[in-house]
DNA sequence: CAAAGTTTTGCACACGATTTCATTTTAGGG
DNA sequence: CCCTAAAATGAAATCGTGTGCAAAACTTTG
């Protein structure tokens, strides 16, 4: 009998199921929504045609009426970076255990988000954005995608205060606590000796970067450190390397870098080692920042400043799960923490 | 008057554009259509409109009655892997710029796809389906999706045929001809002297894996190396690590190690510089398979066959929007070739 | 057994677009 | 200036599903 049916344009609708089970269409729908009330055994009945017609409901005819598409995009500059399709990896497993899927999107890093991407995105109604650009302002992602309510994450040793001039009151918020880790950083290769620390930055027009640095400028000058050695980067394993050559061949040294990133680290590590053979840790120091799943790999063994991405991607989840599910709920702020993990190339 | 507007659910809809234009529904549809045939200025008139409007179309609705949702699903085991993120980012990014985006999925790497993931997949209705997970079977996603097809993704030199099962005459194909790259390297490593190889392989659940394994026999035989001493892996960095520990404190060691993958290769090279203490390349030379990112890094410089990531993309790219343009095409066949590159950990 | 309350059912409409098709407008040629 | 071919237009049908509402079926209670 479920041979029979015709299938328009290759899929079974829930009308097929309806008549090859005996009922109504209605009962198909009630039958996939665990909400609607349905007589069990009727639901049990209709469940098992569907099986066996290998019917699912359309997600695209669903979202219409019901406005929730179940997709989450996701705006990455770079997946193949680590830091980054570690990131993406850990969202879309817990994403998909609570029944959305990812929409990926790539941008490009040096730029701010472009409005085309935006608008192309909004065509595909994602309940949820997450954007990893630069330069992203909550009120950028607002005024596209309207229905949105944005998660700000902040880090609030920095200098960047989201701008009140908005009235925004349901803005959540992921405050990282960037300090602690630092300071364990910082002190460490104080304890061991360095004076003269170079900071390997970022892109500057990175808020979580330019937060970093800044930070790195405050606990040093606590420490009675001054300030450091300024080095610029792009987070990325060419350019640390060739900017650490410089600092050391151009520039007058150091004796401890601080990369902004593990990539960068892994940059500036290989400079020193192979190019300018200069011993790590005994000649010159190197910490990072992220603690990727690299860094523990024996040729590295950094030693860096661990961004629970576990605990991060958790809690984003959690603060876009309760905004889904009740829109209208009150501002919430998660706080993730940071700290040192001691491994072999400062000491 | 823009502001005059009643948005529902928070988006402007062609109702709303078309009211506030001046013009009928389909006028506005027909202005979001290249194909369509509108008086030019009227097309601008109503695209100037829809901006200020911010308006996009809504793909869900438009995939309906198309019956194209513009939506490619990814199954990937392992997003934070360096050669899958690498891969996700250039299909997206050529995907993008298609004008389609990127639904991800993640499944377990050890185990089969299951049907669970695919019928929820479903679902979204994708155009197409790329499938990075073991043990696929082109029948298997053609049951859950009546609509697709299949493109196979071929090793020729391995045992692996596609099953004649089915009749399936339209099954486009990618052949990667690993023989090349990998007859390089095992040359290359006898030229400077080995002559006991171990191959550290990957699941034997995998066809490509599996694929390169029997390559690496058949080469090595044909160049009267005898068989390769087979060490098990799961391309993880950490398992190879352990394995080459184990290959030379209780196995007999060997002169050089040929690994499925460059992660792979990174672990063994690890486990030889810092655990045993080993030389490389001059007690023990080490090559890998993929030329991921990392592998120029200085602390690796990996001798590695490079499986031409860019080229393998977008001819995969190439072949599924030929398919989707014209669903009847005759099949076609992209060969994809792979070569030998030659770095620090041979010689 | 009747009345009141609860659960189940199905009709009809809504969601936001595209696509025929018949009709009107415009353009082109002699 | 008229006739014909081509281009532009809008009304209505359609895609596959969820939901409000009123009627029907069933259950409980007095």
């Amino acid at each position: 009998m479920a041979e029979q049916t015709i299938r328009a344009r290759g899929r079974a609708t829930a009308d097929m199921v309806a008549r090859t089970a005996n009922v109504s269409r209605v009962a198909v729908s009630r039958a996939f929504n665990p909400h609607a009330s349905i007589k069990p055994e009727k639901r049990d009945h209709i469940l098992r045609v569907a099986q066996e017609l290998n019917y699912t409901p359309d997600m695209a005819a669903r979202s219409m009426v019901t406005g929730r598409s179940h997709l989450v995009a996701l705006i990455v500059p770079d997946v193949s970076s680590p830091w980054e399709s570690q990131e993406v990896d850990a969202l879309t497993s817990l994403l998909q255990a609570e029944g959305f899927a990812t929409l990926l999107f790539k941008t490009r890093r040096d730029l701010s988000l472009d409005e085309t991407l935006l608008t192309y995105m909004k065509g595909f109604n994602p309940d949820s954005v997450i954007a990893y650009a630069e330069n992203v302002r909550p009120q950028m992602l607002s005024r596209v995608l309207e229905r949105a309510v944005p998660i700000y994450i902040d880090y609030p040793d920095g200098e960047d205060q989201p701008e009140a001039t908005e009235p925004a009151p349901l803005i959540d918020r992921l405050e990282v606590l960037q300090r602690d880790g630092l300071e364990q950083a910082v002190a460490l290769m104080q304890g061991y000796g360095a004076r003269r620390i170079a900071f390997l930055g970022g892109l500057t027009s990175s808020l979580g970067a330019r937060s970093r640095q800044r930070m790195v400028e405050t606990i040093m000058a606590e420490h009675g450190l001054g300030e450091p050695i300024l080095v610029a980067g792009d987070y990325s394993y060419d350019t640390a390397y060739r900017a650490t050559i410089d600092l050391f061949r151009l520039g007058d040294g150091a004796d401890a870098i601080f990369a902004v990133n593990d990539q960068s680290a892994f940059g500036a590590l290989d400079a020193l080692r192979h190019e300018l053979s200069l011993k790590v840790p005994q000649d010159v120091m190197v910490a990072g920042f992220d603690d990727i799943n690299q860094s523990h790999w024996k040729s590295y063994n950094l030693t860096t400043v661990k961004f629970d991405l576990e605990e991060r991607t958790r809690a984003l989840v959690r603060l876009i799960l309760r905004r889904l599910k009740n829109p209208a709920a009150p501002s919430l702020t998660e706080t993730i923490s940071t700290k040192l993990v001691v491994r072999g190339t400062v000491g």
